[in-house]
RNA sequence: GGUCCGGUAGUUCAGUUGGUUAGAAUGCCUGCCUGUCACGCAGGAGGUCGCGAGUUCGAGUCUCGUCCGGACCGCCA
């Protein structure tokens, strides 16, 4: 037996108690004639105690012990004379009666604590020592919480956990995709999943109306913070449903995750159609934990003389509150700020509303005091706010001021992440025309229904036809979303149509799921959660990779195993490939 | 495909206008120390300044290229 108890659950009550230990050194305090050390699993911290004149022989082995060595020690719980009142070990301590090194091992090349001083480069090739620190343990702890607690949920609710294949076909809407090459079938490839959608809506057709999968997906595009090629999802389809029924059901879920992980009770999520979503918050994903909400000013600030508002199509404003007492300084901060290539906007009009009647902005020589007090008025600001303005196309000027909005947020510490406002965005459109393409994409995916009361539009007005989709958005973040799916054959050739597909392309990509659609296909719809995003907003941190065990790097590499990697020739010759790899 | 930031001791970083032997903290090693818990004290070892060219009397420092890491834009139905 290698232990009676783990390092973290002895207490004052033990005292007297003989116990086995078994851990990964942490520390030792070599003070002469006594030596400490501290061990470590993943449940907590146990300091044992080796005294020169007690036994000065196992004192000295344990002086020889280095951090990281694994040991097993046999002794007995005392009570400590000094108790450390910052861990709950900390009343007591072992006597230790006999050490076993069980494992050495190397100086590790960063401390293996909560506040390591290893950059991330170094910890993720030596990742299987960073998952040895508390706060990331804690982090795939809190993600196993997650899942167990969706699944009860969903269980209690009726739902399946269906598994769906992982090697399928690839399909030329959407992202890019892996691509897996099949040695019995030379020359064809299989294709790694971007989502179970068609898998799930075929389950709907075969009657498993209530479905879910806790799913790893698989996209070839670049990376960021909260994106890895590999990602979970929480991937759920419910047949005979309409909007409202997921929406109350996939609520549900969400609520009680937040209850029983966080213990966090929320309110009924509001719902924004889109098109606000846009308009006041120019995102279609709203962090509205803040207002400072994007008033369109255009018609007090049109007609006076500057050229660069009157020839704008959209002249829009932000209050922020309490900001009139900004310096220069800061004010050509935020103007180089949104003319970073990555906002784009040409430069930034601002107004501090210093006084009541004493409004000073960067375009006085075209505006009067009358004039500012009505841009003023029209933002809801008061004295002590500062407007900050950008203006040009309506659709660009509308994410360049969303973005400044977050940024200003950020800046002034408005964006808690121990509060959570969770919306609903509805009524998104059906489709988004490509000016490089020439044609229309589906924004959400080509499954997706339209609302039965634009339907009427499809082929006229295309670009206006809103589909019955949906996407849970909370603290500014994407975190589910889905729609009410086409179940029936000929409206779903429509939309393929639509989408440049000819008859032949769409049979030969879809033909399976829309021959599926003519054997009685109930009306479904669904949803996708975003689990690992999920787990990074319930654990208030910005990257995703600090909840996934073994996660890939900015360039799609997982460095400790140094993937991916070249494959031998004889690999490739059984696959039927030959590299081509001139530029 | 693009923009920006970074790469100096095991690690995290500093390094002035281009100028003597490249520093700090921490970690590591040695010694001392009986109540520490970021133990303390004393001493020591540790460097291809990512790599390659160039400018210069002289490059960690400037220029170009390249590799690696990070953030972002495009992309992500």
């Amino acid at each position: 037996m290698h232990r009676s108890h783990t390092c973290g659950e002895l207490r004052i009550d033990h005292v007297g108690e003989s116990t086995t230990l078994s851990g990964w050194v942490q520390r030792s305090r070599d003070l002469g004639g006594m030596t400490f050390v501290d061990i470590r699993d993943r449940y907590g911290l146990t300091q044992v105690v080796f005294n020169m004149e007690s036994n000065a022989d196992l004192c000295e082995q344990a002086r020889k012990l280095g951090r990281e060595f694994v040991v097993k020690i046999e002794g007995t719980v005392r009570e400590r004379s000094n108790k450390n009142s910052n861990m709950p070990t900390g009343d007591i301590e072992i006597e230790a009666s006999n050490l076993t090194v069980l494992n050495s091992s190397k100086t590790p090349p960063f401390t293996i604590e909560d506040e390591t001083d290893g950059g991330d480069e170094l910890r993720m090739k030596y990742r299987y020592l960073d998952l040895r620190r508390n706060p990331v343990q804690q982090s795939l702890m809190l993600r196993h919480k997650l899942a167990i607690a969706t699944r009860s949920y969903l269980d209690s609710q009726g739902f399946l956990e269906i598994e769906t294949p992982y090697l399928i076909k690839s399909t030329p809407e959407g992202a890019r995709d892996f691509v897996v090459p099949s040695r019995m079938n030379p020359g064809e490839f299989y294709a790694l999943p971007q989502s179970p959608q068609t898998f799930k809506q075929l389950l709907m057709v075969s009657g498993y109306d209530r479905y879910f999968q806790i799913v790893r997906c698989f996209r070839d595009e670049d990376l960021r913070a909260d994106r890895q090629p590999e990602f979970t999802q929480i991937d759920c389809e419910m047949a005979f449903v309409e909007q409202e029924d997921i929406l109350n059901t996939f609520e549900g879920l969400t609520k009680n995750l937040f209850k029983e992980v966080l213990d966090v009770t929320l309110g009924d999520f509001p719902r924004m159609d889109y098109a606000m979503a846009m308009s006041r918050y120019g995102s279609d994903k709203p962090d509205i934990r803040f207002g400072m909400e994007i008033n369109d000013i255009s018609a007090h600030a049109q007609g006076k003389g500057f050229n660069v508002f009157d020839s704008a199509e959209a002249i829009l404003a932000i209050n922020v509150e309490g900001g009139s007492e900004m310096s220069r300084k800061q004010l050509d901060a935020i103007t180089n700020w949104v003319k970073r290539p990555q906002i784009g906007a040409k430069g930034l009009v601002y107004v501090k509303y210093q006084e009541e009647g004493v409004l000073k902005s960067s375009v006085d020589k075209f505006y009067s005091t009358e004039d500012l007090e009505e841009w003023a008025k029209a933002c809801g600001a008061r004295v002590g706010d500062l407007l900050l303005v950008l203006s040009g196309d309506l659709n660009k000027t509308q994410k360049q001021i969303g973005e400044l909005r977050l940024h200003m947020a950020n800046e002034l510490g408005l964006r808690d992440s121990k509060v959570f406002a969770p919306l609903w965005v509805v009524d998104f459109p059906l489709m988004e025309w490509d000016e490089e393409e020439q044609r229309y994409f589906a924004m959400h995916h080509p499954f997706t229904s339209p609302k039965p009361e634009d339907i009427s539009k499809l082929t006229s007005a295309t670009g206006e036809v809103r589909a019955n989709a949906y996407d849970l958005v909370i603290n500014g973040v994407e975190i589910g979303g889905g729609s009410i799916r086409i179940h029936d054959r000929d409206e779903q050739a429509q939309v393929f149509d639509l989408l440049g597909f000819t008859p032949e392309e769409a049979q030969a990509q879809f033909g399976f799921l829309m021959n599926a659609f003519e054997y009685g296909a109930p009306p479904h719809g669904g949803i996708a959660f975003g689990f690992d995003r999920l787990c990074s907003l319930f654990g208030g941190s910005e990257s995703i990779r600090d909840y996934i065990a073994f996660p890939k790097n900015n360039s799609g590499r997982d460095v400790m195993i140094d993937a991916p990697a070249k494959v031998d020739e004889a690999q490739l010759k059984e696959l039927s490939l030959k590299l081509n790899l001139e530029k």
